[in-house]
DNA sequence: TATTGTTATACTCTATAACTATA
DNA sequence: TATAGTTATAGAGTATAACAATA
């Protein structure tokens, strides 16, 4: 039987949730984060942060200091990726690159005043945005999701 | 105070969990989804499946006859996107295109016995690769997570 | 020898726009 | 006019490998 045969007889009968597809927990990740993610580019905005660079500086402005390699472990990315990252942030005067004393091959991230400013706007929206999004789910819902999704974390730690 | 500053006086204090970044639902999403993407390409191996190509065999395997638009919105991708994917499947033989004989725009997908088989193959290695992966995880976890995972897609239907 | 930051490179995923043939 | 499939193209995002400077 075709799906639009199905269709045609009980709408019901063709419903998305039925298909094997549904039961994996990869597949429903991945619908899930794209609309998270769609949520987010409208949020910020054209010239707002990409979710990568707004990860980067969030922690760069939490951890005054911190080193590349450090952030990209944090972010669970390759090092190599995070240089156009520091790059973005440091040309639009978020970031700084400072030398450090005691090991000339490190180079300590810290946000800049705008930087900071711009990291918490930025969060209250994306924060804002979120929730709305999410409006259809209790706050006991989502904090189980919350959880559920750090316990999957617990596998590479 | 730096991160190294926190590690050195307290382990605890600088547990990646007490970030902005870990109250972000669009965050944990990605996170957890790497990790099942990660379980998924070696669970598929070299010669094996990509994730959307392994979906789209999945749901023609299920509607025969489905065509490349249904298959599109089903998967919540551009046609375009498609093309290259059910080329993939049609030249290693798992999927045949079909004229239709009422409209001859449509091309109707039907998976080869090929095709079913390795679909049917991959579908049980993957799911046990996820059963292994989610292992400390109780099963009524893992039912409460797709639960909320699926409520999360409410939104755009 | 190992590590930090960096560059070059390539590959995957995906969207947009335009085209064709049909309806 | 609208739709199905297709092509071309471009832009994210990411990984790998190699390199120089430094430890």
């Amino acid at each position: 039987m075709t799906i639009r045969q199905k269709l045609s007889m009980d709408p019901q009968a063709a419903d998305v949730r039925t298909n094997d597809l549904e039961d994996l927990v990869g597949y429903n990740l991945k619908r899930a984060y794209v609309i998270l993610s769609a949520d987010f580019k409208r949020t910020l905005g054209e010239d707002g942060f990409a979710p990568r660079v707004f990860s980067a500086l969030s922690l760069i402005v939490q951890y005054p200091d911190i080193t590349q390699s450090e952030l990209a472990r944090m972010l669970g990315i390759e090092r190599s990726g995070l240089v156009a990252i520091v790059d973005q942030l440091e040309q639009r005067g978020f970031v700084q690159r400072n030398a450090v004393p005691g090991d000339r091959r490190v180079q300590a991230l810290m946000a800049t005043g705008d930087g900071c400013a711009a990291y918490e706007q930025a969060r209250a929206s994306v924060e804002a945005h979120e929730e709305k999004l999410l409006s259809h789910m209790t706050p006991r819902d989502v904090e189980t999701l919350l959880g559920l999704l750090r316990k999957i974390r617990e596998i590479e730690e």
